[in-house]
DNA sequence: TTGAAAGAACGACACATGTAGTGTATTCTC
DNA sequence: GAGAATACACTACATGTGTCGTTCTTTCAA
């Protein structure tokens, strides 16, 4: 079987890296931006090199999870993939891996496990029965 | 700053990759056990040869994941670290990684953005309020 | 118009991980 | 005790990721 990956399609179901994370926070917010902008909004916190960061994203952008608009000389980039769909992804994968792919284990185990302040509890509380209220119907 | 790793105390808040987890998974089962034990175990769902198997489990050893007991040539391995804990580490990771470090968001985002059947809503339900009385006192 | 600043392109290197082959030692069984 | 089966040690190689440096280009402001 021959490897059909086409550089767009590559980001289907892929997970994203530690400094992949760190990228895509600043360019969720500041899309579309230039390889410059984040560099600088993640230098003080990661110390990161210009070509670091353009190089992390030239890899991102053949992955498929960037794609890059041109004015000029300047390339803008901006992000294929949503927040949202990241951060499922990075939940279910934990889900899989360690609980077996149920949801609800691993919330008992987080409940179980951990302390949580009473706040914490109280707000749980309040979003499940939203949740069981939206439902009903 | 020299480097003061040493072998046993490296798994300090390190995470499990895929094939340790595979791997992790039949110790925590089977231990102590052999590399060929599982090997066998594994070879089904991952078609790994043993030396595949017996290369990560030296690799893990050499990262304080696993130790090895000896029955005169035997090497018996076992698990330095539980499910627990690793679980643990799995999911707060995540945490840090997608959530800003806090929990009750990520549960937030799972009961906003998934489809939960009644038996899980309610499963929650009791495992909530079973965790206030625990609290309660 | 020219030089500094900003950006793009490319190559490079180390380390972790997935994956396995091979040769040698040990043990078990006939 | 000799051959088969098992296990161990060691080496190897590709790929992905983190991390830069360097060298061209382009743009902009003096």
């Amino acid at each position: 079987m021959i490897n059909t990956d086409k550089p767009d399609d590559a980001k289907k179901n892929m997970r994203l890296t530690e400094a992949e994370w760190a990228i895509m926070r600043v360019v969720w917010e500041e899309q579309p931006c230039t390889a410059g902008t984040v560099q600088e909004a993640l230098v003080d916190i990661r110390g990161w090199a210009y070509s670091t960061v353009k190089t992390t994203m030239d890899r991102m952008t053949k992955k498929g999870l960037l794609s890059i608009g041109r004015i000029r000389h300047l390339q803008l980039f901006s992000a294929n993939i949503s927040i949202i769909e990241s951060k499922k992804r990075e939940i279910f994968h934990t889900i899989r891996r360690a609980f077996n792919g149920a949801m609800t284990p691993m919330m008992q185990f987080l409940l179980e496990n951990e302390e949580l302040s009473h706040e914490e509890l109280q707000q749980l509380h309040e979003i499940l029965n939203k949740k069981a209220q939206s439902t009903e119907n």
